[in-house]
DNA sequence: TTAGTATTTAGATATTTATCTAAATATATA
DNA sequence: TATATATTTAGATAAATATCTAAATACTAA
């Protein structure tokens, strides 16, 4: 949950994730949205990796990455748990 | 956004935020629950604040703390507006 | 007014993090 | 095989952050 929460506290991670919302995209193609070097990207696409916010496939040359909604499932019980104070 | 994305990314900010389930409580009694000093604790206290994730009073000598779900309320929009790609 | 308690502010320090460039690895293609 | 492209790894650096102690502020009560 740690993993998380850290994960999604850098503007340019979530920025990631809502470009992720389209489809899948390769390294490569997310990194061209940003101004910032590829391997700054990578570095950010592997601690959204970690924190199973996104999964990856290679096909090839390319890294494919995807948002991986299950456990924005989990994020999402925090939250209501947060707010219902009787859940 | 980012002040409250950045103030859930804190583990101790977080378990401050569970123990505010409860109701509310000075920020001396936020602090005798955790092994870190009081003015670390006003620090984490004051970002919680800042993000408007929690409200403040004060009186008399003491600054009673309690939760905001107001904001709730925008960070669940947020993690829902992830998972459904068509909202 | 003085002493005591609650909280925050200031300033310092160590750790973490975001970023970069250069190099390494993996794959595709001429 | 040699070259080009995609991505990651390594290592360095600067900025952000969590923490501490000491001091300041605000209030209570003797």
């Amino acid at each position: 949950m740690n993993a998380l929460f850290k994960a999604l506290s850098d503007p340019t991670r979530r920025s990631i994730l809502e470009l992720l919302k389209q489809g899948r995209l390769s390294a490569g193609d997310i990194a061209s949205h940003f101004d910032i070097s590829r391997p700054s990207i990578s570095h950010h696409l592997e601690l959204l990796f970690q924190a199973g916010l996104v999964r990856r496939s290679k096909e090839g040359q390319y890294v494919y990455y995807e948002l991986n909604t299950s456990i924005v499932e989990d994020l999402l019980h925090w939250v209501i748990q947060l707010k219902n104070e009787k859940p």
